[in-house]
DNA sequence: TGTTAGCACTCATGACCATCGAGTGCTAAC
DNA sequence: GTTAGCACTCGATGGTCATGAGTGCTAACA
């Protein structure tokens, strides 16, 4: 089920006819952007009651919070808590069609050269199937471990130093090497990297091992230096999680981003990709997870988030996709979900 | 001097009040956006002529094509000739400030990690600078040469494939090993790889060499043919030029992008940044190059591009920003050729 | 007691219109 | 050739009004 942010409380008791109508008022403004009247309601959705008694529920539904009026004299939109209540007490995530699973399947596992690759697909996945923004944090690879160090000779005076983990990402680097090194030395090191560093975990690397090297080899001192220092730098570099975003163009077709200044602020928010996981909100586990409006930290409270943790090698990632408050919830919780499911078998 | 496209061959002779006021109306409309009217250009440059000689000479200009009326009683704007006018036979690049060049230098040369920062960096300068979207495309590495092939064992039944160029460039890719292929076996191959290869072009490899190699060995017959594909799959995807683009949000502050169809049309046509490349003009050469709205290919028949080419290891990249027709074009020219110029110098 | 029909009321929207003013083109005088 | 003067154009602004969707309330009804 889904996990709600809870809060302000909210009361689980409407009958079955309030229920009904804010359904209804919820599927027709997230359909239309526009305010539902009483008449639309029972037309719509062929209620056996009349428009006067689904106003007088209207008015009961304003009162505890649930929806909204613009003005006198428009029809109601939902409000935030009222799109909350069905969230937790309403929904059901609409599933993928067997088609829709097929392309995710496809997406993930078949003919891609890399995990960037995976994650791009994925991330695209998403913003297509729910037509809002997509994105995923990939966590940063700390945990994975050490396979290979080397260097090798590139031109005089310059070396390639490389490093391979067990998942056989790569970080490179170019360095200068002194005069006097030769390949042999080169290799040596090389070696002497790989045996003291042998299986141990990326974040353990960069505490103490360094300097252990750096005393147990004097002579070829520059080098090693020169090697050390890359090996922490690429290690540094590595430290910050990347962040994909797709989908960005979605957002236009949006009604609530005609606003120029809205769609501004949305578009500074992800201009630079890896600010954006400072606005989102905080993920709870690897549970599914619906932020809305007001919920989410400050420079998103007029947008939602639908995301869900996932695990990648101990180390927990987020996904999910980024909307309007009038959020189809119901299709975006489902993908999301389903994208879930579906990593998760895989890693395990 | 400027390269002109010269397109519809222009009239070079306008006197020089002419010229005068033209410059004046183009000055005034790509600050303010409006309409620029007689009063305005006597007030604005302080010339010693009445606003009526101004309204005659204007009402020449716009029968010569250079300025244009929205509609009658409002003030004229510059004409797309009008513009290639001004950049043709007016134009005065603007030159960056010194400590701009200071900043430039330092985005090319200082702590920079790779290649691939560098890029980065520039086309943040060019965004920056110009307030306008910079892109670079950075030509693919078919010319750079062949340094290593590894086959690094990872896990059981999984190897890593390594290709190394002389500018420290890597590509990688994961591939399965079948059983009873040993390391010793792994590190065979590789040399023979190294071998074979040793100092060719990466373009060459694709044609015969994999051949080559194919029926040279026979044992092992499997392993090698995985790796072959491989780096078939490697090179074949180091095919396409890489484009960075920064700056995207600049256009906003742009008043023709309040139009949100014709800015749902620009950010489509850069949301694949790969795409982007069909639809600049075409580079003539290191040059500075200036394309004026239509004399843009199709999708870009809106905007002007202000582009230069440069040489990366013989191969011809272009790099430029994209603004909207009433371009500060001395602005971004001048800031497009300081870039140009220093790079050249750079790797020279 | 809950439901419904009826009706007066509200308010956003869009059409219509008068006004204003920036800017032009033209003419006649300098 | 230049300029002052003037009538004219046309978009922008703002006010008025009719329209219609939608409400809240009341009274009648089941």
């Amino acid at each position: 089920m889904v996990m709600s942010a809870n809060r302000g409380d909210i009361e689980m008791t409407l009958d079955e006819r309030k229920r009904q109508i804010l359904q209804s008022i919820i599927r027709d403004y997230v359909e239309t952007a526009e305010p539902v009247g009483s008449r639309a309601v029972v037309r719509k959705h062929d209620l056996k009651i009349s428009a006067a008694t689904v106003r007088n529920e209207m008015a009961d539904l304003e009162e505890m919070g649930y929806l909204e009026q613009p003005h006198t004299s428009a029809g109601r939109i939902p409000s935030e808590r009222g799109f909350r209540y069905y969230v937790d007490c309403m929904m059901e995530n609409e599933n993928l069609s067997e088609e829709q699973m097929e392309e995710l399947r496809n997406a993930i596992t078949k003919n891609v050269r890399d995990l960037d690759e995976v994650i791009a697909n994925v991330a695209h996945f998403l913003s297509q199937i729910t037509r809002y923004t997509s994105f995923i944090v990939v966590p940063s690879i700390h945990t994975s471990q050490f396979r290979y160090l080397q260097l090798l000779p590139l031109n005089p005076g310059e070396a390639l130093l490389l490093l391979v983990t067990d998942l056989g990402l790569i970080m490179h680097r170019k360095i200068e090497i002194p005069k006097g090194v030769s390949h042999q030395d080169l290799e040596n090191i090389g070696a002497l990297f790989n045996n003291v560093f042998a299986n141990r975990r990326l974040e353990e690397l960069r505490r103490t091992d360094l300097q252990v090297i750096r005393e147990e080899l004097h002579q070829r001192r520059k080098i090693i230096d020169t090697a050390l220092d890359a090996v922490d730098l690429l290690l540094q570099s590595s430290h910050d999680d990347r962040v994909v975003i797709s989908g960005v163009l979605n957002m236009l077709n949006e009604p609530e981003f005609k606003d120029l200044d809205k769609l501004r602020r949305f578009l500074s928010l992800i201009e630079e990709e890896n600010t954006i996981k400072n606005h989102l909100p905080q993920s709870s586990g690897e549970s599914l997870n619906i932020s809305i409006g007001q919920e989410n930290p400050d420079d998103m409270k007029d947008m939602s988030v639908v995301m869900a943790g996932y695990k990648s090698f101990d180390e927990l990632g987020t996904m999910g996709v980024i909307g309007p408050i009038r959020m189809e919830y119901w299709r975006a919780a489902g993908t999301v979900e389903a994208v879930r499911m579906l990593i998760k078998d895989i890693l395990s």
